[in-house]
DNA sequence: GTAAATGCGACCGGAAAAGTCGTATTTTCA
DNA sequence: TGAAAATACGACTTTTCCGGTCGCATTTAC
């Protein structure tokens, strides 16, 4: 099953909320997880994890945390993911490490693999993360707020 | 991690096999274990899988076997994954069941999730099979030969 | 020098994926 | 009509990986 990673998630989360402080304000880790209900260690790693790959800047010791340091514009999610969740690796038979496939020798789909790697590697890195955080369109407001009010799952179907 | 499953890999390995076969050829999950060295329960389940979503027809008793039901160019990548490993659920907060997303009280990234996995899902419908599966470019094929004849890893990286 | 914050590595548990086993059913053919 | 060859199906086990935890080191403000 192709599932979306936790940490992506609380990435956005983290990112969204950054998005909307003033500029300079630095925003710790803590109240990050008072906000959203996250444990502490695990948002800190992802946090970390964004700061390495230079998507957020931080700032140690009292009165430090992060901020966002490159426009979201011009980070897409394909960074983001590979920050979080390391280097996007679609199928056994494309490591890029030295375990090799174990059908290669019988193997007749390696090239269609891929060619489906490749689509959604374009997708990931052609979405920027200003594009996907965006001010949101009324109907999807409206969505959220029925989500934020816990509806029964089964209404947030998507046509 | 976004990853493919394994099952999904047997599935198209199946399915460009048939796509070789004269048409009315039946092909049975022993002969496909044999030729590509996997596990016939596994295999076995993956074909009935597709049995059941109409992209196989299946024959029992003997001389019984599988072979595709329809053509290739209209059956999509999406409904292959979704016949093999369920429903395409990219997120925890989109479950389609009764389960509520934890976080619900406090997200804010409802909206952005819904919008990625839209993406994807619009990438794995729009992608048919046959488009997958179709004869390989000359680059493609010195790929796979390549990956056959069990070279290391590194060399396979793709631009 | 103390408190508040990030940085980092090792570890654990549970869920989901991958794979196994066993048996029933259907069909062909000698 | 019986044996062989095939799919159908469900329960079980094993393995892998992800989310989460813990602990400690380091940095900085006041």
């Amino acid at each position: 099953m192709v599932k979306i990673s936790r940490k992506v998630e609380y990435a956005l989360m983290a990112l969204q909320h950054m998005r909307g402080q003033r500029s300079g304000q630095m925003v710790s880790a803590k109240d990050l997880c008072a906000a959203y209900q996250v444990a502490f260690p695990i948002l800190s790693k992802v946090l970390q994890n964004l700061a390495a790959a230079g998507v957020l800047r931080s700032a140690q010791g009292a009165h430090g945390g992060y901020q966002i340091a490159r426009p979201l514009a011009e980070v897409t999610f394909g960074e983001l993911s590979e920050a979080v969740v390391g280097p996007l690796q679609f199928s056994y038979c494309l490591h890029r490490d030295r375990v090799r496939c174990q059908l290669a020798e019988c193997c007749n789909v390696i090239s269609p693999v891929v060619r489906l790697s490749r689509r959604i590697e374009e997708l990931f890195y052609n979405m920027s993360l200003e594009e996907l955080l965006h001010a949101e369109e009324p109907q999807e407001a409206a969505i959220r707020a029925r989500h934020n009010a816990a509806a029964p799952a089964e209404e947030l179907v998507w046509k």
